[in-house]
DNA sequence: CGTAATTTTGACTCCGCTCAATTGGCGTGG
DNA sequence: CCACGCCAATTGAGCGGAGTCAAAATTACG
């Protein structure tokens, strides 16, 4: 089903000598906590790497599922269409996340994933993964741990959606990206907007709009400062009150 | 980290002789596609069976986690709460359908299970699947199928609850319950819901007065008809109709 | 059989959407 | 380099769908 001589680089992929181990996205990755000698035998997993311009598609929603890709540098959405132009964006990711694990189901990708900016990323194959999977049992544990803490991300976007007023939504994303550019080594309240809003709006289930008119709701508070796509949190707290006060 | 010796079954669980290829839930488990002989190894993994009353916890949130669960009978939901009274039910499970994955990240469970019919589950202690899938490549893949689906599973639910009008949200649940209940040899258009109005309001993102106003429109509509808990649907294509329906 | 829980239905409110106009950025080409 | 055009973002006015509050009806269950 997956043969490994089967796998063929995509086509603006090259050969690279990559190592994961002096890779600094390695504590955020699927190499997280794995020891020298089981990193080494990983590398050989690591394909290739891959380019992308701002705007390329990684992979497109139906594409045959062939590969896992670890974003090096850069930022991407992930989104679905419903076939009568209806989207949804179901993420965004950037260094150190993994794309397109929900192919393995099917064999097929069910998202799109669009680079937002010019990015950067590892090609896993998943024939590999799988195979090397077998062999190095952190590896497969942690692989394990990966695709479970995609659903428990997944589950926290339901309560967002399912159960949050529109700036409660708002201001969760804000406090969420905060974190991961902190992990990032980036700072915690400054920082570029890669979406537009109507993406951004998509994700949180608002109209452009309306997450227009919160950015200038939250300005107009003190809360944050916009400029465009620049975005300066100068009151964290007073973004977490909003979550904690209950209506 | 999982030791095998350390996992005991839970309180209530008896151990039993538990066959899975005799088992008629076997094509929608994780057994899927498996032979013989490979499932006759598996059946070493499933524990025990473990019988449950209505609104009785399979677990709870923060609970450690320790094992998987497959539904052999009954109905459950899982839910996930803000620490503030806030609930947000994420999922409807039954027959064939695994149970706690989301757990295998943070080796605690995210969510809460609670059945909502008197059921019965298979135990599949997680240390133990891991360890056969290193041995059995057919589990392993079927293992990050099911992982997998999970989160496309999830991604079908931010579109519904991001995307989908009150209405639209409605007709989708029913339609999903029907083809669920047909892939196991119930009726398709007839079926007791098991949740309440509050439940399933959560799950869809709504107050429960909009889904019992919902209920009464699309019976005065003649797509179904509705006596509390249970339902027929009267006009399959009719609801489909209300998703194809752009505004 | 009585009490609590669930469901239905109505009246009213309000949050976020729609429609519309304007402004602001930015890349492209004259 | 600047002008043009396009796309993104802001802001306003008005509307409507789902929420809130409330009461009654029905059912479940100890």
């Amino acid at each position: 089903m997956y043969a490994v001589t089967a796998v063929k680089p995509a086509a603006s992929a090259k050969k690279f000598e990559v190592t994961c181990s002096g890779c600094n996205m390695r504590e955020l990755c699927l190499t997280r906590g794995m020891h020298a000698d089981d990193m080494q035998r990983f590398e050989n997993v690591v394909y290739a790497r891959r380019r992308m311009k701002r705007g390329e598609a990684l992979f497109a929603a139906g594409d045959e599922f062939k590969a896992v890709y670890a974003v090096r540098s850069g930022f991407f959405k992930t989104s679905l269409g419903d076939g009568e132009g209806r989207e949804q964006v179901t993420g965004f990711f950037m260094g150190g996340e993994l794309l397109g694990m929900d192919g393995i189901g099917a064999g097929r990708y069910n998202n799109a994933a669009i680079a937002l900016e010019d990015s950067e990323v590892c090609v896993l194959p998943y024939a590999m993964i799988e195979e090397v999977a077998q062999k190095i049992p952190a590896l497969q544990r942690q692989l394990h741990a990966v695709l479970a803490r995609e659903i428990v991300r997944d589950h926290g976007v339901m309560m967002l959606l399912g159960s949050m007023r529109a700036e409660e939504r708002l201001a969760t994303f804000l406090l969420n990206l905060s974190k991961r550019f902190t992990a990032r080594g980036y700072s915690p309240s400054d920082f570029h907007l890669r979406m537009t809003r109507e993406e951004l709006g998509s994700y949180l289930g608002l109209k452009l709009e309306t997450v227009s008119r919160l950015f200038s709701r939250f300005h107009d508070e003190r809360l944050i400062e916009v400029e465009q796509k620049h975005v300066r949190i100068l009151d964290i707290a007073g973004l977490g009150r909003i979550l904690a006060t209950r209506h």
